[in-house]
DNA sequence: CCTAATGTTTGTGC
DNA sequence: AGCACAAACATTAG
């Protein structure tokens, strides 16, 4: 109710969210010393101990963070590199103060005009710290591209002779990062490509239309700093009671593609 | 009590 | 190898 809390705290993170707490890190925290670490939860530590972060990353700055697909990455001034992945679940926001965090706020980083919280519900991910670039290498190299600056040859040449199924490649992070489940059904309409196609028999046409909704989904998700339910998305009617296509109105159905929730138009998108 | 949830990893089997 | 499927992780909401 102050606006004190900054951060979008309630929403899945994908892509155009990390983005947005890469926004939070570099407004409020960027080159400032890191005064305290508190680590309430440390079953969201990967691979350190709350005793190594609390000593490596105190007085410590940050430079400035970068983002790969879902992945968060925060380098410090002639230290070691900060990564945080946020699951289902997680977010980073900032407080002006230490009042109201809340009981998910696993991780706390203390500066001297206020605090970064990492707040995660179900901690199927977390944060790690790793001491230089090979050690960073050595987590995201198996990691694609980034699916905000794709080229369309790119995309043609990546799932272009797959066999799969078009949604589990564009899921899957080792071929593009970046794209969960709500942002591949939301692209999917747009491109108006059936989910269960295979992409080897995705034509040139379409796999142009699938790049140009790639583009433009998360161009528009970045800007707003999450998928924003819209009229004229999938997203925001996909939940609802009876779904109907935002474009002709015909029922959504629903289904399981790749072992995940999936919501598509049978009249837009056709299966084959 | 049961089911589903927008992520990732690991194992199994065709 | 490529791919599909299921389970596991931890927690909440309906």
């Amino acid at each position: 109710m102050t606006g004190r809390i900054v951060g979008y705290a309630d929403t899945m993170p994908e892509l155009p969210d990390v983005e947005a707490f890469r926004r939070v890190l570099v407004r409020h925290a960027v080159n400032r010393p890191i005064e305290h670490v508190d680590v309430t939860d440390p079953g969201v530590l990967r691979d350190v101990s709350r005793r190594r972060l609390r000593t490596t990353l105190r007085g410590k700055r940050f430079e400035t963070p970068r983002r790969h697909g879902k992945w968060l990455v925060a380098p410090t001034v002639d230290g070691p590199i900060l990564l945080l992945h946020f699951g289902m679940t997680g977010s980073l926001t900032w407080s002006a103060d230490s009042e109201d965090r809340h009981r998910h706020d696993r991780v706390v980083l203390g500066f001297d005009n206020g605090e970064l919280r990492y707040r995660d519900m179900r901690k199927l991910q977390g944060i790690r710290l790793v001491r230089d670039d090979d050690a960073l290498d050595r987590i995201l190299g198996s990691v694609g591209p980034d699916a905000l600056d794709l080229s369309r040859q790119e995309l043609t040449e990546i799932v272009g002779r797959l066999r799969r199924t078009v949604k589990t490649a564009l899921v899957d992070q080792e071929l593009i990062a970046g794209l969960g489940n709500l942002l591949a059904d939301e692209i999917l309409w747009r491109a108006r490509i059936h989910p269960r196609r295979q992409c080897v028999h995705i034509g040139p046409r379409e796999l142009g239309r699938l790049h140009t909704a790639m583009g433009a989904v998360l161009r528009q998700a970045v800007k707003n700093g999450r998928v924003l339910p819209r009229k004229n998305w999938l997203t925001g009617h996909r939940d609802d009671q009876p779904g109907t296509c935002p474009r002709c109105g015909t029922p959504l159905d629903h289904g399981r593609v790749g072992g995940r929730g999936t919501t598509w138009c049978p009249h837009c998108q056709q299966e084959r």
